[in-house]
DNA sequence: CCCGGGTGTTGTCGGCGTCTACATTGAAGT
DNA sequence: ACTTCAATGTAGACGCCGACAACACCCGGG
């Protein structure tokens, strides 16, 4: 066996931790469409058989590919609002908005596999679990919010759908040429911020709307 | 010839409309993602090659597709907005984010086409104008609702994102069993309405919040 | 009347996902 | 140390797909 030769041994080792990698290299540089199991393996020197013995198809390895999307999108969040550190329940929940829509702009092959029509109608139980706890982060701001005071007349869960929707649209939507010809060369950051501003406001905090 | 005999002309007639119209089917019934040219042809009694006559490609038939779909949000959502008929702008502003949303959950096949990934990848001049004209009835109604003296410190233009982004996510969230569960057994037209309060608030006007 | 361009057909090509039979490997149990 | 066996990778086949080219049909303008 050649101790020191890892040219190719029969057995890749980390094939599926690769097949994962390259598919999201893929869907970034061509778009989910482009993407196919035998280019991969292609791409990393196995048999076009291979990916099958880790994804029984295409579509599973696409729900995986979301799960760890939505994983990836929580850690993300959760960490800009830690970061910011603030006690106020809506500054954090305003956090929380940013952190995600930064992370979506600087991940755009994970983001789009978040919701895309084709991977979720192959939705299994693990996608279905790291979505929820994806939105259980915002639930749980939400709540802290409202027992703040605010927003107190509006159902929780109605909050954190709207909560949950915004940045998820706007990052849709900013992802498009069009949107982000009417953002004009606005700085991202603070377009993000201003954005942010109008889901929960935080800036000259005390005033006007509480 | 045969006269009379109109069971398998030579020409189908409106092959192109007919194609246009089963592929919303089909991807309305499986996704976009189990659409093929082929499988369309044959339900529609032609060959595997006719619709090539009428697009170019399969990206070709998506962004029509997509084109149209952004055509008939735009007025769907014009008519609830002029079904409303107020000459408040900040109510028609929500009356248009209401009517979005009533059409996106309506017509799930075309909302998913509007900014699925690989149509907009493929893009071509008349998608984009499509897309523009729609955002164009937001920003016309946002300018407005600004000259009546309302979120005058924000950019109109990424108010407008806002506003656009919002329905747009929103809807996109709710076709996902997760938020569905959220939302719970709450009536649709309640759902939107409230969701649609925490954007462009109309009710009790003129005590909280201007 | 004819003829030319638009439309539909048929055949072909390479690529794809998936399945099956076979090869190779490393490790666990004796 | 030897055997066994499940996991992993290979090679081939099948049917479907998108795209293209060559041919067939049909209608309307000269």
């Amino acid at each position: 066996m050649a101790a020191g030769n890892k040219a190719r041994p029969y057995h890749h080792g980390d094939l599926r931790d690769a097949i994962l990698t390259r598919a999201a290299e893929i869907i970034g540089d061509k778009g989910i469409e482009a993407l196919s199991l035998r280019a991969i393996a292609r791409d990393l020197g196995v048999s076009h058989g291979a990916p099958n013995r880790h994804f029984r198809s295409k579509a599973e390895l696409l729900a995986t590919l979301a799960t760890e999307a939505w994983q990836a999108a929580r850690r993300a969040t959760l960490a800009a609002a830690e970061q910011h550190g603030s006690e106020n329940p809506h500054v954090r929940l305003n956090a929380l908005g940013r952190g995600f829509l930064r992370w979506a702009m600087n991940n755009p092959a994970l983001f789009t596999a978040l919701l895309h029509p084709d991977v979720n109608r192959y939705a299994d139980d693990s996608l279905r679990i790291a979505q929820l706890e994806f939105e259980q982060i915002i639930h749980e701001v939400v709540v802290e919010t409202q027992a703040d005071g605010r927003y107190s007349g509006t159902d929780s869960n109605v909050l954190t759908l709207y909560t949950n929707a915004v940045p998820y649209g706007i990052a849709a939507l900013l992802r498009t040429p069009l949107a982000l010809s009417r953002s004009g060369k606005i700085n991202q950051d603070e377009l993000i911020a201003d954005l942010m501003e109008l889901v929960v406001p935080i800036r000259h905090s005390g005033n006007e709307r509480q």
